[in-house]
RNA sequence: GGCCCGUUGGUCAAGCGGUUAAGACUCCGGCCUCUCACGCCGGCGACGGGAGUUCGAUUCUCCCACGGGUCACCA
């Protein structure tokens, strides 16, 4: 059996959108639980849509998620090129040694009677396809028009009747009537070969044993079964996956803002967390795990947990995917990657950033939650003494004021002012007034936060915001409550 | 419209003729607790419809409905 080589073949587009990363994921997944080859070959024969720096959006986007591939454009490999741009002069004698073996024709129907032909199948409502003019031209008459220099296309000639039947390892055996298929163009008038043509050529030369590729292909593939079969060459293992989609109706797109690979990253989520929810869309592991490492995906992928409807993509799973990941990161990596954030509305420098951490970690679902939890530091908001009124701490407006007028003497007189010392005195207080904890902490977060939620508790945020502003904003309670 | 593909809770999905129809996310309770969150426990919630085949259909067949894809000298 020969190695299996699977490719990702991607347009440079400057945008990796998340159904196209899921799909080179499950490439990759395929060749490397084979120990085989993951290729990648940049589709860059639009020029129409060329865009400055969008093969390294490419390059950068598999990096960062460990999809590394085996031979491509930036490090070459026994196929080469890996840009179809550079490959485009070799394709043509592929097509006439299809004209050679009677499979493929040279057609020099122009633009004005094609525009004919589909503006009369239009107007008695039918739908347009090449009425294979061309076809059975004799030698003489292709002979004498490419002698005179007609500008032609090539073809491939379509059998007229019976069926073709190709497999597909998700789908099984789909079968149509060739009277469905159209004699397609394999070269252009330009000499080009159609991406239908180059696709087949290229997948061959390369030694591609697996297509992985969108579900928007299924159409097609019989026209490929055909190519190959021409051509006598072996036909690769087909699986096509379903698109992402945003709801029943339409597919994940650029403009929903989920849609990329970046869209994510800028919104607060973890690469690994990323790739590891879009694994799950569309597919299912066989235990009730669902997060693993791109290593433990290679281990657990089977394409047979492939779903053959579109998935929609939850941006609420997502999130909770996210937020597994983020509190199973080292301390000191979620300080890394939050103290940004944090930075984002603490402007001040005398507070203890990476304690706000410690308390941020298991209440981030995406980092970019984070600058709205702590902007209480820097500047107490605004807020309603009706925030004082808690049912269940049983506080109310009489008692968060006598609560704050107890606390302010104690804060004042403390010293050692560390999580210890500030939760001790207050507890102090607390067992000597004999109250609940509630009736003592809830009115000093309240009125140090001015939020009734908050990374940690009253002596948390007290020991953050240090002395000063602690028994400044509970004058400031007192104040209000006063009034 | 023709052709192809699909349809299990709100979402992702397990299931491959006999199940109390998994699990995850969401949501709702409870516990924990100085709030929220985490964590733990519990709960709500589904086989698109109709005919067959069968002793028995979520599982097989057909029809319908709905959804997606595709019908270029684009990729």
């Amino acid at each position: 059996m020969n190695k299996v080589r699977t490719r990702f073949a991607p347009s440079p587009t400057g945008y990796m959108h998340i159904g196209n990363l899921r799909t080179a994921l499950f490439a990759y997944l395929i060749a490397k639980q084979q120990g085989g080859d993951f290729i990648l070959r940049i589709e860059d024969t639009d020029q129409g849509r060329y865009v400055e720096g969008a093969t390294e959006v490419i390059y950068k986007t598999l990096k960062d998620v460990g999809l590394n591939w085996d031979e491509g454009p930036d490090i070459g490999g026994p196929v080469g090129p890996y840009i179809q741009s550079e490959r485009m002069g070799m394709f043509k004698k592929y097509a006439e040694e299809l004209v050679e073996k009677g499979e493929a024709y040279y057609c020099f129907c122009d633009k004005e009677r094609l525009d004919g032909l589909k503006a009369e199948l239009e107007a008695q409502g039918k739908t347009y396809s090449y009425d294979r003019h061309c076809r059975d031209l004799s030698k003489e008459e292709v002979k004498a028009k490419l002698d005179a220099g007609t500008p032609y296309v090539i073809r491939q000639k379509m059998p007229t009747e019976g069926q073709v039947t190709f497999h597909d390892e998700l789908y099984g055996d789909i079968t149509v009537d060739c009277a469905e298929l159209e004699d397609q163009i394999l070269i252009k008038t330009d000499g080009m070969p159609t991406y239908n043509f180059a696709n087949v050529v290229d997948d061959h030369l390369m030694g591609i044993t697996h297509v992985v590729r969108g579900n928007e292909y299924l159409s097609s593939a019989p026209k490929y079964e055909l190519l190959y079969k021409a051509f006598g060459w072996e036909v690769p293992t087909y699986i096509h996956v379903e698109h992402i989609m945003k709801d029943k109706q339409h597919k994940l797109s650029k403009r929903d803002g989920d849609a990329s690979f970046q869209d994510l990253m800028d919104k607060g989520y973890l690469k690994e967390a990323v790739l590891n929810y879009i694994a799950l869309l569309g597919w299912a592991p066989k235990g009730e795990n669902e997060i693993y490492s791109l290593d433990e995906l290679v281990n657990e992928f089977d394409i047979h947990g492939l779903s053959k409807a579109p998935a929609i993509f939850d941006p609420l799973k997502m999130k909770a995917i996210n937020a597994k990941y983020i509190k199973a990161l080292e301390p000191e990596k979620f300080a890394e990657y939050a103290v940004p954030y944090i930075k984002q509305s603490v402007k001040r420098t005398d507070v203890d950033v990476k304690y706000i951490a410690s308390l941020l970690q298991a209440r981030t679902e995406v980092f970019t939650d984070i600058p709205e939890m702590v902007d209480f530091i820097d500047s107490l908001p605004e807020y309603d003494n009706e925030m004082y009124c808690h049912k269940k701490m049983k506080t109310n407006l009489e008692n968060s004021l006598q609560a704050l007028k107890d606390v302010l003497p104690v804060m004042q007189a403390l010293d050692d002012w560390s999580i210890d010392g500030i939760h001790n005195a207050l507890f102090g207080l607390i067992e000597k007034l004999g109250v609940k904890n509630g009736i003592i902490l809830w009115p000093l977060r309240v009125a140090l936060s001015g939020k009734q939620s908050t990374p940690g508790g009253g002596v948390e945020i007290a020991y953050i915001i240090g002395k000063d502003d602690t028994l400044a904003r509970i004058n400031k309670g007192i104040e209000k409550l006063q009034a």
